[in-house]
DNA sequence: CCAATCTCAGAAGTACTGAAATGG
DNA sequence: CCCATTTCAGTATTTCTGAGATTG
């Protein structure tokens, strides 16, 4: 149900041609592959992308809220947040009120650093649905928050 | 763009929310999850029901030809098969006509399990689309095969 | 004493690469 | 000699688990 090499899709079994769950697999690939090359080409993940626009949008937070709102794992958020750290574009620092805490902090350097993030998002969705018009892209978005909103409230 | 641990959609940030990418991402996990967990319960993996169901409708092949149809690497086919061999599913035996080749065949049992494991993909796919009504399965297929055929022939 | 947070070390699954062995 | 196929060994990346240390 995914991509291995060259899924030759002309070749695919039938049984395998119209599978929801294939096709998904095979349309996140290649989204996951447009995303991911874009953001290489400045150094960064899709994590690093999360944790930077949760951070913008709510401002300052603990490394556990970032989990929650970006979905990486705590443990996982730690060494994302050093590799930020290190190229200066959050700060982290022990929360004053609650010292289990760390407050990550946004800095004018991440704020410019996400903006270019965006563009290369974008030109990623573009790609990505570039075959299909205006009211296709908008009816795919629609059905797909429709399964998400289902199965992420379980 | 993915599912961490526990999305937790309503506080995701505003910018990621209607991500196609990262929409794809997530109902691609939910889909991947049905379906492994439901074949798991016969101890099988999407790459068997792959490989069956291209041994079903087209019939004996080497190990090359089901990389092409299934989308498995030829390094990984050969775990693939092995398991299926040891199962008694499918056949592994040189092909006369060319020595280099495996003439990989599809046996009663193997048949008999394919059906089996189709019944469970097929729940798995209820499952997903639970929320959808069949207009929108309809339209949610459509589109995404103009996405795959799109990028798969590039 | 219990709960929450952060950190680290590592398991587990999967995708992918490269090279040897065999045969055409 | 070159090409195709199978096999193995190993890399790379990611998700996920669990346990220790610190603080509330």
């Amino acid at each position: 149900m995914e991509g291995g090499h060259s899924p030759d899709e002309a070749n695919a079994p039938e049984r395998l041609r119209a599978l929801p769950s294939r096709l998904l697999n095979l349309a996140a690939g290649y989204a996951q592959r447009q995303v991911g090359e874009r953001l290489a080409t400045l150094d960064s993940r899709k994590w690093h992308y999360a944790t930077l626009a949760a951070l913008e949008e709510f401002g300052p937070d603990s490394q556990s809220g970032l989990s929650d709102r970006t979905g990486i794992y705590r443990s996982d958020l730690v060494a994302t947040i050093n590799e930020l750290t290190a190229r200066g574009l959050v700060v982290r620092a022990p929360d004053p009120a609650d010292r289990r805490r760390n407050a990550i902090t946004l800095t004018d350097e991440g704020r410019r650093h996400l903006k270019h993030l965006d563009l290369l998002i974008a030109d990623a969705q573009a790609e990505l649905l570039a075959p299909l018009s205006e009211v296709d892209r908008a009816e795919l978005t629609r059905i797909l928050k429709l399964i998400v909103g289902h199965h992420s409230r379980l």
